[in-house]
DNA sequence: AACTTCATACAGTTTAAACTGTACGGAAAT
DNA sequence: ATTTCCGTACAGTTTAAACTGTATGAAGTT
């Protein structure tokens, strides 16, 4: 039997988790490498620069840079201010399931507000045209349309309360 | 100015509606064939065969026997038989939102289950390791993890029953 | 001021998703 | 039984997303 020892047996599940768990991530609309550099800035003791990151997942700093950027802007991840530190360190943000919830609500949200407003525009354009049997069911369409918009909203609204 | 005939600007307003509804539905996990061959549908006063849909959203056939495949599975349109039809019909499935949410709150909860079989599993394989200061903050951490979809599930269910 | 070292912009490459066209098997029509 | 016509399997192509490597400019160091 092949011996391992403690540290490689623990990096081995660390790897499984950062596989596993981002899985999940991914649903968020989050990419892979987003995904991914969560998990690890979420697994790490401490905040880790993007040279750490890189050499942990194995892909390109850039990947990382574009990663970052688009966890602080989902805010799920912080900058940290180290003394005599010139890399950027970050770190996961704490309560995972409130950052995440909050951000993908929020894009949900951002998205069926402009949606409705597409809608409405082709409907505004439809009342300019005479009335006839195929105008009147079109716009009956668009009517229900815009209503399953606005039960989208209420309903992730009230994700956002919880 | 340029004269158009209320069937050309119905029919422009009717590619309109397919071009922003479907932009809504893709977010359901909906690729750009499936959301649009839905929304030709919804569109429909009469169920459409696939030469029909081929020629509404100018794609291949094979596309849209694909789309509609997918689409039934997640239960959104429904197979209509015609006396003396021999190409198969397919029409929306009405009630929109619940359709759509019952189909998109489905497909989260088997991922959540699986995720969270998949932690489990990690988590067991920990149990066999030595007690260590890394081996325990690494525990909790998949145990946070594991909580993280508990919670996620627990707020999908609640969407379930509206 | 010259030299490092960092993050990121940008162009190019790789990989995966979406889609097309052809071919085939099965059912209906002749 | 043969022919026609349908849906779909499959292989190949196109398109878009993800990622890489190099270049650049800004900030820190010597």
């Amino acid at each position: 039997m092949t011996y391992k020892n403690k540290a490689t047996q623990l990096d081995e599940i660390h790897a499984e988790v950062i596989s596993e768990f981002s899985k999940t991530l991914e649903m968020f609309s989050l990419n892979p490498s987003e995904s991914q550099l969560f998990v690890t800035l979420y697994l790490s003791d401490r905040p880790m620069n993007l040279d750490e990151m890189k050499d942990v997942l194995g892909k390109s700093k850039t990947a990382m840079s574009n990663a970052t950027r688009t966890l602080l802007d989902y805010n799920l991840i912080e900058r940290v201010w180290k003394k005599g530190e010139r890399k950027d360190l970050y770190k996961a943000k704490k309560d995972l399931y409130h950052k995440f919830m909050k951000s993908y609500v929020r894009r949900w949200l951002d998205a069926i507000d402009q949606q409705m407003n597409n809608l409405n525009t082709i409907e505004y354009k439809l009342k300019n045209l005479d009335n006839t049997e195929d105008r009147d069911f079109i716009e009956g369409k668009i009517h229900e349309a815009i209503a399953f918009h606005a039960s989208l909203e209420k309903v992730f609204e009230q994700i956002n309360i919880k």
